[in-house]
DNA sequence: CTGTTAGCGCGTTCAC
DNA sequence: GTGAACGCGCTAACAG
């Protein structure tokens, strides 16, 4: 393993001439950092970032803190989209990526104190569900954070916090779905989440401006991209007295297991019964029929995730909360009532 | 920020001791082991792992290369499900995960050299498309490397090899449809790679033991995870003067696009013409009708390769091939053709 | 412009 | 059993 040190005995200069060159300082004339530079590239130099972190202190890399679905962890349809493009944006900034291991979540001050050790300019926190204390931690600590879907009264000022606009997409959905007649709608809600809240608030009040009071019997809480609870919550719509003509799902996934449990029921999709799902994953497309649901941009989330972080890196500020546009995906899970 | 030293000083020892005991040595009675790890706990002490990997030379983690398509990345299906088993398991045993930035991909020794600079233990290479020569080079050299699904006589023995049956797989699946009568069966295969040889090879000796005669009319050449050439595709083979009344796809994803394809034709899946995969993404099964595919064991990919690594990394031997099963999902878009 | 030198925090050898 | 001291490879004063 070859090192400064050799360079300099090699190059009949001293190590810190080698190190000057090799970081372009501009102390040095361009000639002599070219030669060495050149001497260091034929030599089979390899730059140790042990010793550079050890000395500087810093690591040039960050972290990653999946906060997601235990069974889908990395491999979450929509979290994953969401990761690469996050990864991509930070390498073409020579950012090194860390997976943070979720084992150091088990309490507070251990995660802290990993992540500490390596040095790590700033982490990405993905939240599929709501903060633990020991994220908390992480959050109101001097590590630079990026906070995706999991905005936080608690926590605003301490962070960075990206997400869609979720409570205009549902708002949006929620008023074509209006516009073609439907009068009782039902909302099968994730769980009680910041990105819950801003859909409830958007379809409550795009209800309300067309003149129609919520029901509260039409709210049932279900969980994102979890199946468990899919039939069970449908039975129960189904069976309420005035039951729905659409269902609005947690996510496109929950509403694509609904389209095989309503036709087990004998309903036809789109037609005796409509079906409404969120975020957009592409293969939605290839349902029949076409599931309407709201798109999130997920690489748009990635890179803004990414280029906020790198700013907050660097001190320069944004604002404290980003909302990214969606857009409504026209499918025809959703039919008209009109006459 | 604590070090060894402040530990050292307010526990009345030295520094050597503080370390010993840090590590558990056996050097020390466990007593005062004990005691020093509980005053390091309580000062708040944080192992700076630059300094440790300057020390001794390693890090304690591993790298992933993830070699797969551009537009995926890290979100493609099938690898997105590997990182995640494979992350979980390599933390599980406390090593952390690296994810290597493309860019470094260039050239061979850069690479090469960024590797090194960070110490890995090693790395998982996820090959969607054929080894580059910078690949190659990394495989060559004495960082233990796990490649998935990237098979080439050049590399055997120099590295561990991870894939799914694939051509058992694709030879359980044609067998299959041939049993439902299917006599004419089209192929679009991905692109030249080790897994396309192994599929293409299980089809063509289904055929052979049915007493078929492959007909080279019947293969064309696709790609994987790409839509770009499915319709062209398609419309070639339904344009021969003895069009199949099965299609094979590459993959799943491109599989769910020729349902939409086919069906603007005007054909009816699963009953004018028939259609199959590969993969067994799970969206697959909510299709209408269920795609017929072959489903690869995702998570026992991961964890396999995670196991296979540290057994690497320790110098235990394994076999340089690994093909793990596979199983046919038999859905209804495959339609009999029996009397 | 360049060289000398002192650590960064830790593991480890060699004394005691 | 424990401590003193050296050095891993590098950067950044400081000195020339």
């Amino acid at each position: 393993m070859v090192t400064i040190k050799d360079i300099a005995r090699e190059g009949g200069v001293s190590v810190s001439t080698v190190s000057r060159a090799l970081a372009d300082s501009p102390l040095l004339p361009k000639s002599t950092s070219e030669k060495i530079k050149r001497l260091a590239e034929q030599m089979g130099y390899v730059k140790n970032e042990a010793a550079i972190s050890l000395k500087t202190g810093v690591s040039q890399s960050v972290g990653i803190l999946s906060f997601v679905d235990e069974a889908f962890g990395f491999s979450h349809y929509l979290f994953s989209g969401i990761l690469d493009a996050f990864a991509k944006r930070m390498n073409d900034c020579n950012y090194e990526i860390f997976l943070i291991s979720n084992k150091s979540l088990r309490d507070g001050d251990t995660l802290l104190r990993s992540l500490r050790s390596k040095k790590l300019c700033g982490v990405l926190i993905l939240c599929g569900y709501s903060q633990t204390e020991s994220v908390k931690k992480l959050i109101e600590s001097d590590i630079p954070t990026i906070v995706v879907d999991g905005f936080d009264e608690d926590i605003s000022e301490m962070t960075y916090c990206i997400s869609s606009e979720n409570r205009w997409g549902m708002y949006e959905l929620t008023s074509a779905i209006l516009r073609k007649g439907h009068r009782n709608i039902a909302y099968i809600c994730g769980e009680d989440y910041y990105v819950t809240h801003e859909r409830v608030r958007g379809f409550r009040q795009a209800l309300k401006e067309s003149g129609i009071e919520p029901n509260e019997a039409m709210f049932v809480r279900g969980k994102y991209y979890n199946l468990s609870t899919v039939k069970e919550n449908i039975d129960i719509l189904l069976s309420r007295p005035n039951p729905p003509t659409c269902i609005f799902f947690p996510d496109d996934y929950t509403a694509f297991e609904a389209y095989e449990i309503l036709r087990n029921k004998g309903y036809r999709i789109g037609e005796d019964i409509s079906v409404a799902g969120f975020d957009g994953l592409e293969l939605g497309a290839h349902l029949q029929p076409r599931l309407t649901t709201v798109r999130q941009n997920v690489k748009l989330l990635g890179r803004t995730a990414a280029d906020t972080l790198l700013d907050a890196i660097s001190g320069k500020k944004r604002p404290y909360m980003q909302l990214l546009p969606v857009h409504v995906l026209d499918g025809e899970s959703v039919c008209s009532l009109l006459p």
